[in-house]
DNA sequence: CAGATTACGTACCAAGTGGTACGCAAGTGA
DNA sequence: TCACTTGCGTACCACTTGGTACGTAATCTG
């Protein structure tokens, strides 16, 4: 309770949403590519100017950083959340699979997968937050293969990281192929296939 | 012996080498990305004016398909004769697995790949050529399938067209990773993991 | 009301993009 | 020698890129 007063600002009132801007510019960059969505562009779109843009977000790495970071929020987080369903391993395996091949919220890929693609076009703030949803993505993955494991539903004889690694790279891969237009089933066939190496039993040592 | 006659050319004598300069604009899309290369820098480069390579190559979607060409020629032909190599399946497998993870000929990635990655950036002649080098390796890759189950090296329940799919999809994953930075371990670790979904036995059903 | 303060958009900037008009050099044939 | 043909590069084109200088409109304080 030490800055509580709400005191008016002096100038001219603010008009620009800047949330708003954000949410559109990370449906742009997500359904059309983040390095072919202008600022030329996405000020015209938002009906809103260039300067004012820039104020708001202070250039191009601010306006990336926005939208990833409102994607994170939006989407990324519901979908760490399918690692954590009640029905156990599988359930939650199968529940990634449906994401990443046939759920329509990632028919147009996966903003972060591209964005990662791209990494080095961004600046700095952008660069750092892709990073470090990266690091989250393999930490929540080996977390849930983890606690599979302790659960005792999953008994896979591949190490925790690799398992973790895996399985992020087979998800990734699968985003991109949808973001490159393979239809879903092609996808979802090749996907559940490479996870069959989580799930299936070990082979017997000869 | 229609057009036997080597008849010298009337005007001034050409001095370019369209050759040279493919192979270089090779590399650097190869290297550096190629929607990383503008034709002004690749001009520069090559120590020949623009207005000399469009005459040679008739804009960017020309020198694209040129690139890729050369590409495909150079490089991509000898990855595919890993396939015939005569040691058999598992032996050709483990030198798809060498060539895309740890051989330095692919340590800045694929051309191909990367180029497919970003297929409608480019033009109707190099797009085809990309299509129809994307059709050529599946085939080989189903081939090349087909041909080891018949020899009785390979006894997967997986479907030829399956597996074939898979089989390149695993491939570009790990060419696409190695280009984004990827330790070359990390990727043979993945690969290999992902690989191994064909040679292994069958699990029994219960 | 006057003056300070703030956010706004018009109109610009330099640099880079793919692409080309055109004059000139370097040869061949008559 | 002289016309003709051909390849070459300088110097430009229109357009897009990310980014900004600056005048002005809208509000609060006095």
């Amino acid at each position: 309770m030490s800055d509580d007063t709400p005191k008016k600002p002096r100038g001219r009132p603010q008009t620009l949403d800047a949330d708003r801007v954000a949410e559109l510019a990370m449906q742009a960059y997500w359904h059309e590519g983040p390095t072919e969505v202008s600022i030329n562009a996405l000020s015209a779109r938002a009906g809103v100017s260039k300067p004012s843009l820039y104020r708001a977000f202070g250039g191009e790495d601010g306006l990336t950083h926005a939208a990833l970071r409102t994607y994170a929020a939006q989407v990324l987080a519901e979908v760490l959340a399918i690692l954590d369903a009640p029905d156990g391993f599988e359930a939650a395996l199968e529940g990634l699979v449906h994401y990443a091949s046939e759920s329509p919220l990632s028919d147009p890929g996966c903003l972060f997968v591209k964005m990662r693609a791209a990494r080095d076009r961004f600046g700095p703030q952008t660069r750092g937050l892709i990073d470090a949803l990266a690091d989250g993505a393999t930490a929540a993955y080996a977390a849930f293969l983890d606690a599979a494991r302790a659960r005792g539903e999953w008994a896979g004889r591949v190490p925790t990281d690799l398992a973790a690694r895996y399985l992020g790279a087979q998800i990734e891969a699968a985003l991109a192929r949808r973001a490159a237009g393979v239809p879903p089933d092609e996808v979802r066939a090749v996907l559940s296939l490479a996870l069959s190496v989580l799930t299936a039993p070990d082979r017997p040592d000869p």
